[in-house]
DNA sequence: CTGAAAGCGCTTACAG
DNA sequence: CTGAAAGCGCTTACAG
């Protein structure tokens, strides 16, 4: 209820009024620009403590001149997947919208498959000092250290795709990693019985021990191990990716492991792992993978794949603009965790899909 | 990619030239308002649509003089439960964040236990002709018909606290409730066996069959048939909701039903429950219900309640208004579902917790 | 170190 | 039916 102070908002011109200078050196003081007398910054700064002064940010945003740059670091849509495509289109549907209240996008793309290009990339954005940074924080290390670098400028940036908690980042929207692989985990439960072995496979060229796909194979094992479930889950990393290589790392472990009932691989790569199954399987294998894309889409028709499980990624990424967008303008509160939801696409269902 | 366009952002001051009228003829047009020559009127329109004007949403609230009043329709704070004074609190933080922006809020309350107080409310929202409405639907019904009629005149609502679906509201922002009984039925299955029996309250002077707590009543069954637990469920809808027919009900139930273990109590009125326990149980009984309220947490501390589910109220009600500012102002996009996180109150932990 | 003035892209009386 | 002008609350050169 109180609410009392209905003096007609004040703004810059009453202050200045009370100060008895002009507006402009109130604004002066307001952004702490040099050029203001000792006397009459301390003043000025009492008045605006006082009256506890808001500044109007429509108006701010209106008058000023000044174009925020926001820096979007994502991977390259490569010929391994296009799964990046999705982000890309997210970041222009922000753009559009944005575009004329002063926002400016820059891209930057790295290859996936390449932590130097990463760092390559971190390295020109911090040169074009800009104001706001997207990205999708692939490499775990490099990642936290460029972010380091952007909070001693004092650069907010969000993360999507994957997050590292604790990083002080603006926030994070994507999918709940964890979660994720436990619902893959749930839902392979369904198909297999107590007794067949289970394929776990990552994907990436730079996997190490702290890759964010491992987060989804440790929810996809606890969901085993919460379940009590008997099946021994055998698991396998491919650093090499183009598809003859995963074929034959694949085909060793068929010949070693032939009872596999079932795969669950981490990433959008399950298609080249569905185009090994085709080729090789003798019996039907279970298989779940990631992402809405249309080779993966092809293989679910054919019912080679069972389930994909897709977060979003276009909106991941619109919203994350949006998010840095609404920070800057209106300095609105921002939810540091944004959890996509978790869907699951079957035959069945992926008509009716959107991103 | 795809830009072009940058022909330096075209306003009305552009569309008045190529149009050969003033801006005060655009801004007729452009709101579609009264008093201009249909052959001005239709050139005009046609520039708008060949060069696809946006409006500077910026502008145009700092220059309008127009005041949006939104109309918040949420329960009273009662003797029986102080739920409500989090949301509450919620509105005013937003209110004093968009108050300056031209957002003005009216306060509708009603007694949650009288159908017709809130209908009455509703008359009055509607005779004040608010511009959006954050609202409570604790009456299905009437809120049904009161938002059909929001619909008929183009002002957009929000709920919270608990969803109408489908019912074309701008956004539900809340609970999940069948979630939430969900993980309700699962704490309760770690602390009893297989024998003893639960028992459902529901308490409501305004119960009937499909009030929202029973979604949470389904959730916590849904628990048990899941995980095929034997023991047997029984419920009771408590009407008279005074502590002394609380307590004759409950008592007859216990003196029919002596084995039950364990109560789930489907809102705030916990701790009426934990009242009647203290007085009469001879054994140790698990508690679980809702919100994080004084006479709640006493209980909790004393461990006569065990878990208190509590989903953010106060952020709740923030958050719904600052859709609907969002949404009226800069006309951004909004999420139809917005569930809060099921957050769990233990004596251990709730001295952390924030709402 | 300080101020007067123009301008951001709209809306709003007011006058004709 | 139409337009000139003031103003929303800021920012930004520019002049002193």
């Amino acid at each position: 209820m109180e609410k009392g102070e209905d003096e007609a908002t004040i703004g810059v011109k009453e202050i200045a009024r009370r100060a008895n200078v002009s507006i402009a050196t109130v604004d002066r003081v307001i952004h702490n620009r040099t050029g203001v007398a000792e006397n009459t910054r301390k003043k000025i700064q009492q008045i605006i403590k006082d009256i506890d002064y808001q500044p109007n940010l429509l108006a701010s945003r209106l008058a000023s001149k000044k174009v925020y740059s926001l820096a979007v670091l994502i991977p390259e849509v490569s010929n391994e997947t296009d799964y990046w495509e999705a982000p890309l289109n997210g970041i222009q549907r922000a753009e559009s919208e944005i575009g004329k209240y002063g926002i400016k996008t820059k891209i930057y793309l790295f290859d996936l498959n390449s932590r130097a290009s990463f760092i390559q990339q971190t390295e020109r954005v911090m040169a074009d000092k800009v104001d706001g940074v997207l990205l999708a924080p692939s490499f775990i290390e490099e990642s936290t250290y460029f972010t380091y670098r952007c909070k001693e400028r004092k650069i907010p940036y969000v993360f999507i795709n994957s997050d590292i908690p604790n990083q002080d980042s603006l926030c994070y929207i994507g999918p709940d990693l964890m979660k994720s692989g436990y619902l893959a985990g749930h839902l392979m439960s369904y198909g297999i019985g107590e007794q067949g072995k289970v394929l776990v496979v990552n994907i990436s060229k730079e996997m190490d021990n702290h890759h964010h796909l491992l987060r989804k194979e440790e929810g996809f094992r606890k969901y085993f191990e919460d379940h009590q479930r008997a099946n021994e889950i055998v698991k396998v990393d491919v650093r090499q990716t183009e598809y003859t290589a995963l074929e034959e790392t694949l085909a060793e472990v068929f010949s070693i492991h032939p009872d596999i009932k079932a795969i669950f691989t981490t990433n959008s790569r399950i298609s080249s792992v569905a185009r090994f199954v085709e080729k090789s399987a003798k019996e039907k294998l279970l298989l779940i993978g990631y992402d809405f894309l249309k080779e993966n889409i092809e293989y679910l028709k054919k019912e080679t794949i069972d389930f994909l499980i897709c977060q979003k990624p276009e909106e991941q990424a619109y919203r994350g603009m949006m998010t840095l967008y609404q920070h800057l303008m209106l300095a609105s509160e921002v939810e540091k965790v944004h959890y996509m939801p978790i869907d699951i696409i079957t035959k069945e269902n992926y008509t009716f899909y959107s991103n």
